[in-house]
RNA sequence: GGCGCCAUAGCCAAGCGGUAAGGCAGAGGUCUGCAAAACCUUUAUUCCCCAGUUCGAUUCUGGGUGGCGCCUCCA
């Protein structure tokens, strides 16, 4: 497959170092509030990567951090009046809430900030001894200079760099460009102990850290926003390869921006919605939909109108491997059709095509959506074996599985006062009845049910 | 100022040298007792504008115009 690489300015073709181990390290969140739809882009999108990487057969060690300890997190403590640890424990677990509502799968490591403190520090030494960082008043500054292709990454030449750093007149840094690995801790703060003072580690290093231990020295995939390329990235690719004397990252993928009236959502600007808000007037489907609509470095604007067509497109979706189940059980048992088997295998060819091409998902659903389009066509109301039927189902939910979408079966037995109601409208409609049968849909319809009346008889469905 | 991105129907969005995928919404039709779901037809003679290259450009080049991002914490 080929991706873009940040590094390169275009696409590559993806070559991994062991396809049975792809180390990926994905930036995660800082856990000081409820995720907003901009940290969930790329959420999903290293997630759609990461499935996507293990459907054509590759093996993926995927790790995603948690910064819990930074002046975010202090901040917050303080306005609630709780400690550090109580607020990224309570956060930490509203992020599973979102990241279950949107499907996304475990990393195979979620490592802590605060659980790699002694190898942060062990990290820092080593920078120091090389003479890459200095301690200054129980500060420890990355000496930026000392590394010569700072700025490779943001492609700027780091005269442009030096010119746009912020100076501050009392500032300890030798160089404006130096940025902070371990932060002296004030009066109050919390705080790990280290030969050059008490304090926490900067933001950076931990990623550096955190990537070298549990990936190792140089990875094939490091990934996350836009906005993290500089500094964030920048400085994670100078302290690692000053310390390991190797590449970091092979391939550098960043998705873009979530906007709202064009402008970027960001904390800052104070304009953003969370996943929990949008969840609960549209669900999360719709979020994750958005997410794989268009190509994973286009900006996307948000706005109700989009995630309501967003939330509308997904009925399709589902509308389809509905009336695929209800067709199934309903098919005389036979021999699945080879031919009928090659046709579906047609599709998920497009699929990773597309796929293929540095993660289209917008033209890969283009694909499942004409999949959706033959199985309402052709194999619904087709006479079909069950078999044959379910090589239809099975590509479904294998090439939605690789998005993350998923067709929640809502299978759930229906009680027996429903089942009642749908009983006597059939009746009703037998009788010929037609107002009394109305008056019982529309019941139903108030109580989340939908009735539909088919060749194959009475369906229902939950709305 | 430096670096970079984007402009395709009412909306969202692929395509990126050979004559415009897909979805939502709309219109008409089929099916249905009526619906729903589904299916069929229809909705951009044209891809921001102007030059240029080419047999041919939405796609390449140059120049405009409009929008956005990074250079500061941020996915």
């Amino acid at each position: 497959m080929r991706i873009f690489n940040t590094m390169s300015m275009q696409k590559e073709e993806f070559i991994p170092m062991d396809p049975q181990n792809i180390r990926i390290y994905a930036c995660g969140p800082t856990v000081y509030n409820f995720i907003h739809i901009g940290n969930a882009r790329p959420l999903c999108v290293f997630d759609v990567l990461r499935r996507y990487m293990e459907f054509i057969g590759m093996k993926v060690n995927f790790v995603q951090n948690f910064t819990d300890i930074d002046d975010k997190l202090i901040n917050k403590a303080n306005e609630e009046g709780i400690t550090v640890p109580e607020v990224a424990t309570r956060y930490i677990k509203e992020y599973w809430t979102d990241a279950k509502g949107l499907n996304i799968r475990e990393a195979t490591t979620h490592p802590k900030a605060t659980e790699n403190i002694e190898q942060i520090i062990t990290f820092i030494s080593t920078l120091i001894d090389k003479g890459y960082a200095y301690a200054v008043d129980g500060d420890v500054y990355f000496r930026t200079l000392r590394f010569g292709e700072y700025g490779k990454l943001s492609h700027q030449p780091i005269e442009d760099l030096q010119s746009g750093a912020r100076i501050d007149v009392n500032d300890i840094k030798e160089n404006p460009l130096d940025f902070a690995l371990w932060k002296n801790a004030k009066p109050g703060e919390p705080y790990w102990e280290t030969p050059w003072g008490n304090g926490r580690p900067g933001w950076h290093i931990e990623c550096s850290t955190m990537a070298k231990r549990y990936l190792g020295d140089t990875i094939d995939i490091h990934c996350g926003g836009q906005d993290l390329i500089f500094p964030h990235h920048e400085n994670e690719i100078a302290q690692s390869e000053c310390a390991n004397s190797v590449p970091f990252a092979r391939y550098w993928m960043h998705n873009g921006y979530i906007n709202v009236d064009n402008k970027k959502m960001s904390k800052s600007l104070g304009n953003f919605f969370t996943v929990r808000d949008v969840a609960n007037a549209y669900g999360y489907e719709p979020i994750r939909y958005l997410m794989i609509a268009s190509h994973y470095r286009s900006p996307i604007n948000y706005s109700t109108e989009v995630i309501e067509q967003c939330k509308a497109s997904l009925e399709r979706l589902y509308n389809c491997r509905n009336n695929l189940d209800f067709a199934v059980e309903n098919a005389p048992d036979g021999e699945a059709d080879g031919e009928f088997a090659a046709k579906m295998n047609e599709y998920k060819a497009r699929f990773i095509e597309a796929m293929d091409d540095d993660l289209n998902t917008a033209d890969a659903l283009a694909s499942v959506f004409d999949l959706v389009r033959d199985i309402n066509s052709n194999v619904i109301n087709s006479g079909m074996s069950k078999q044959t039927m379910l090589l239809a189902a099975d590509m479904f939910d294998s090439l939605c599985g690789v998005l993350g979408i998923v067709y929640n079966r809502k299978k759930e037995s229906i009680d027996s006062e429903i089942e009642n109601l749908i009983q006597q409208r059939a009746e009703a409609r037998k009788a010929r009845n037609f107002a009394e049968a109305d008056r019982i849909r529309d019941l139903l319809k108030e109580q989340g049910i939908v009735i539909e009346d088919t060749p194959q008889g009475v369906k229902w469905r939950r709305i």
